[in-house]
Formats: C-alpha cells, sequence, structure tokens
DNA sequence: CTAAAGTAGTTAGCAACGCTAACTAGCCAC
DNA sequence: GTGGCTAGTTAGCGTTGCTAACTACTTTAG
C-alpha cells in the first residue's frame, strides 16, 4: 500500500487511469454517503445539505445563484430551495429594487441543523477518517481542496458540451 | 500554484471539518461527473461504468457479487445487469451447478467499451487534471487509494489498517 | 408610452438510481 | 416430500438531476 507522504509514486501516473479512478472512487462514495445519511437519522439528504451549507455560506442569495454555486440548473435550485423552506431551514426575502428576485437566507434553525450536522451526521465518516494516520489525513484535505479547484472554472467544461451536440 | 504554494493544512485538521468538507466535494463532484457524462456521447452513465468495471475487474460473477462489490442492494444489481445486458455489454449464463444463480460476464464489446470509456469519457476529468502539478496528481491518487479503503466494510478496514494503527 | 426583448423564477414532465417489500425458483436438511 | 434457506426478480416508492415551456417582472427601443 501506497503511502501517501511518501511520493514513491513518481512515473506511472497517466492521465486516463486515475481519472477514471477517480471516478469510479467518488461515485461510490458518493452512494455511500448518501446511504449512511438517510439511516441516521432526521437529517437532511448529501444534495439539501451541500445546498444548506452554500446558503449558510455565502449569505442571502437568489436560487439563480445559488444554482450557479452548486452548479445545477435553476429549476433543481428552485425545488432545492422548497424543500429546505418546507423545513424551515431557509427563508425567502423579495428583492424591493426588483420585483423578480428572491432572496434567500438561513435561518436560525438551519444554522442550528448544519452544526449538527457537521458535528453528527459526518459520524460514518468521521469515524472512518479516525482511523488514518494524520498524513493520510492531510492528502485527504489537500485533495478535497484540488476537487474543489476542478469543480470550478466552469469555461472548458461549457465549451466543451456546447461541441457535443448530437445525440 | 504548484510545489511550496499549498500551505495545506499546517494546523490540525480536525475530523469533523474534514468530514463535512469531503462529504461536500464528494456530492458535489459526482454530480459534475454525472453532468458531464451524459451529454458527451452515447457513453454510460457512471454508475453503469462502474458496474461494467467491477464486472470486468472480477472477472464472471453473480448478480449477488456485484451488489456486494458495489455496495448496492440486489434489487438494483438485477436493474444495472438487465441495462448492461441490453447494451450488450455483458452476457449471463446459468451455472450448471445451481440453478439459481447466474453468471455475469463482460462482453467482448464491453471490454471495448470501457477500454474507449478510459481514454474517451474521462477526457473531462482528465483535461482538467493535465492542469494540475505531478505533485498534485499524486495527491489525488493517494487520496483515491484512501477513499478505496474507506469504502470498505469496518472490518476489512481494519485489517487492512492493522499497519496503520490510529494514535 | 407602448411594444419587444431579456431575465428570474416556477411548473410540468422525464429519466436515472437508490431503496424496501414481496414474489418465484431452485437447493438442501430432515 | 415438506419446510426452510438462498438467488434472483418484480413492483412500487422517493430523491435528484435534467429540459422545455410558462409567468412575471424589468429593461430597452421606437
Amino acid at each position: 500500500m501506497a503511502t501517501p507522504e511518501t511520493p514513491r509514486t513518481p512515473p506511472p501516473t497517466p492521465d486516463p487511469e486515475l481519472a477514471s479512478r477517480l471516478r469510479l472512487v467518488v461515485v461510490r462514495t458518493a452512494r455511500r454517503l448518501r446511504q449512511e445519511s438517510g439511516g441516521v437519522g432526521p437529517e437532511l439528504s448529501p444534495t439539501l445539505t451541500a445546498a444548506l451549507a452554500t446558503i449558510d455560506r455565502c449569505g442571502p442569495l437568489t436560487p439563480s445563484a445559488l444554482a450557479e454555486a452548486e452548479r445545477i440548473q435553476r429549476p433543481t435550485a428552485t425545488r432545492i430551495v422548497a424543500r429546505l423552506e418546507q423545513h424551515g431551514l431557509v427563508s425567502r426575502a423579495s428583492d424591493p429594487d426588483d420585483g423578480r428576485v428572491s432572496l434567500v437566507e438561513i435561518t436560525r434553525e438551519g444554522r442550528a441543523l448544519m452544526k449538527r450536522i457537521r458535528s453528527r451526521k459526518n459520524e460514518y465518516l468521521a469515524k472512518r477518517l479516525r482511523t488514518l494516520t494524520p498524513q493520510e489525513r492531510e492528502t485527504l484535505t489537500a485533495a478535497a481542496e484540488l476537487l474543489e479547484r476542478l469543480l470550478e472554472d466552469p469555461a472548458a467544461t461549457a465549451s466543451q458540451k456546447a461541441a457535443a451536440v448530437p445525440r
């Protein structure tokens, strides 16, 4: 098994293989998280949690802004906000300057839930993480940051999609 | 932005925070991958791709074994196999010894598709990965390995991490 | 000032994927 | 054989993503 701290894998890292591998592991991990989150308690699904986190972090924002931040389509954002609102986790306010936009904001309850989620819902993952060495956790932290970076910059992606028409 | 420029995690990394962060980034990455894969061409969804990869790697196996490997329920495996079979990517054979079980195997076409997928469908990810430094890619490789380990059963994990005793 | 164009949000409907519950079919123990 | 186990399937549900099309408001042009 590779020791993450030692760059003992110098040459043989062809992109396609790493891409494949990342694909698989990310898909499987996401699935696993979804499974876990469901059973733990009366908590939110990963999707709603991620959205709530964004709303929390980015302050009051419009559904469109949420869609952009989460890389989802506006209709999806609409539904997500509706669900969160239904649970009393976010509230909406009309923009006085522009009657079209509505500003979504996290509520006190929402914030409290986020806090609870951070400490409790991640129990599964956190427990697993605790079995790793500090160096390994560092690796994951760095990887998370890299992925975050990869997720940004929609330019290349958008142009790719535009080029791929036939279907 | 490469070598010495990642002052990542000099301070302690509390588990809950890392867990949260991993959660979010994994969920979002998975979503992104799903979006990309759909539009690029006549390719498979991430779920089907992952399943096909497992069938390819683990040789002929039963639907139950697939379910276990992919951490899904048997009915889900049934549907996935049906879809793959529909596309001619896998074939089934009855076990002569046990009339209940059916053995699923990847076909030549399936193998060819896997090959194509590895080189083509990951284009999006691979392209992004190419913007990283070798060291960063190494980090992701190590992270993928860690996540693979974390995905395994607690029992299996425990035995494997025998070398890396948590404190 | 009114008409056209653009933008924010929503609604409606579709497909993928995961689940549980319940059924069928084959195997084995008695 | 009958009863119980296991493998696989079918049926049905909920979530989450999408696109297309609609409404409502704003902005711009004439």
